[in-house]
DNA sequence: ACCAAATTTAACCATATGGTTAAAACCTAC
DNA sequence: GTAGGTTTTAACCATATGGTTAAATTTGGT
């Protein structure tokens, strides 16, 4: 780990939000510059191109990604806690990065080189415990006629998509009903609320 | 109905291609020119400037995508078949459309003025009955005791969430799943059924 | 065949933006 | 305080891109 001057990270949050809101494309330099209370030329003198700058930033950004996700699988072997603690684990990493996904999304969209990459660095750093466990338990469910059989892929992206969704389409959820705040407390209560209901009804034998 | 000449036809074929692919910001009037067979002036003498085909771009394809959620809301007044029908028809509707969320859920939150104008418009054209019909048919069978008591809310986000999801994690999906192609027909019927049956468990009184 | 209108093109322009450079300001150790 | 390195800046450059223009070509009616 590397130790970064003051100058340095002032850069790097700066870019981050710009890139996290704009996008690579979209971004302007100038305006890091601007957010970082410095000029144009020293972001080149510090991070030698937008290129390399993005590069650093995307990484850094699709690594906690991914790692936020990881960390959102718990320990537990009882499958109700464990599908709880992630639910709300995930949502509040989300809540705390409600650009994230959006970013992510859309710019794994547009060069897909760079990701292929990350992850697999990620994959082969990480002990891939939290995916296996997560593959484990629900398998062991099933076996133990504890939860119906299911497709357990099919049941992560149903998962992943309630969670994520409303991050998502943010704009769309707050014109059409401008009671709700998405980032509010209250609504990301209802939300772990009503996910997990749904889907432990969902999946428990009857 | 105004009627578009040839030309203009092959023009916003190319530009739609184009921005949904790239985006706003992304997006070359020299590469729209190229994929429409034709050169830069000619764009500008049909459209004016970028932001105008953009626009007209945007227009149409934001009015499309709602209007196929609305479309996908069928009459039954029968549950089951209400909601297997939506599943069905909205997942039809995107997998024909395989970029249409990403696009526009990232390109919403770069300029929502745009899109609250035009939401407005739609919510004025459209008779609400499929909206309100979704409220409705949700309402009566709580309080006919069939499905359990649920936010109407949270329940739409959660089936909005697990249609659209891998039409926005697809790269993620297919490089972490290798076996998996999102696109398939395979993926999207075993992703109708899997939903459902979630679904239907999760708000059905047992 | 011919004219006028519509269509199409190549060449050019203005501006925005990423990137460079050389000099000034600013530390810090002696 | 001053020499030497580091940090910061203003001014400048090159290129990409959106946009314009005037001329050429095609089209369609008579």
């Amino acid at each position: 780990m590397e130790k970064l001057t003051d100058t340095e990270q002032r850069i790097l949050q700066a870019a981050t939000e710009v890139f996290l809101e704009k996008g690579k494309e979209g971004a302007r330099m100038q305006e890091i510059a601007r957010k970082a209370g410095i000029n144009k030329a020293l972001l080149h003198y510090y991070f030698r191109s937008k290129e390399q700058l993005y590069q650093r930033v995307f990484n850094y950004e699709v690594r906690s990604f991914f790692a936020a996700l990881l960390q959102s699988v718990p320990q537990t072997r009882d499958l109700a806690q464990f599908l709880k603690g992630f639910i709300d684990g995930y949502l509040d990493q989300l809540a705390a990065r409600p650009r994230m996904v959006r970013f992510i999304s859309w710019e794994i969209s547009q060069d897909m080189t760079a990701f292929k990459t990350i992850l697999k660095e990620i994959l082969l750093e990480t002990s891939d415990s939290p995916l296996h466990h997560w593959i484990t338990i629900l398998e062991e469910a099933i076996e133990k006629e504890i939860i119906r059989p299911l497709n357990i892929h099919h049941f992560l992206f149903n998962l992943l998509g309630m969670c994520v969704y409303p991050f998502l389409a943010q704009p769309v959820i707050e014109t059409l009903f401008p009671t709700i705040r998405v980032n509010s407390s209250e609504f990301l209560q209802e939300r772990k609320k009503e996910i997990f209901e749904l889907v432990w009804r969902g999946i428990t034998k009857t």
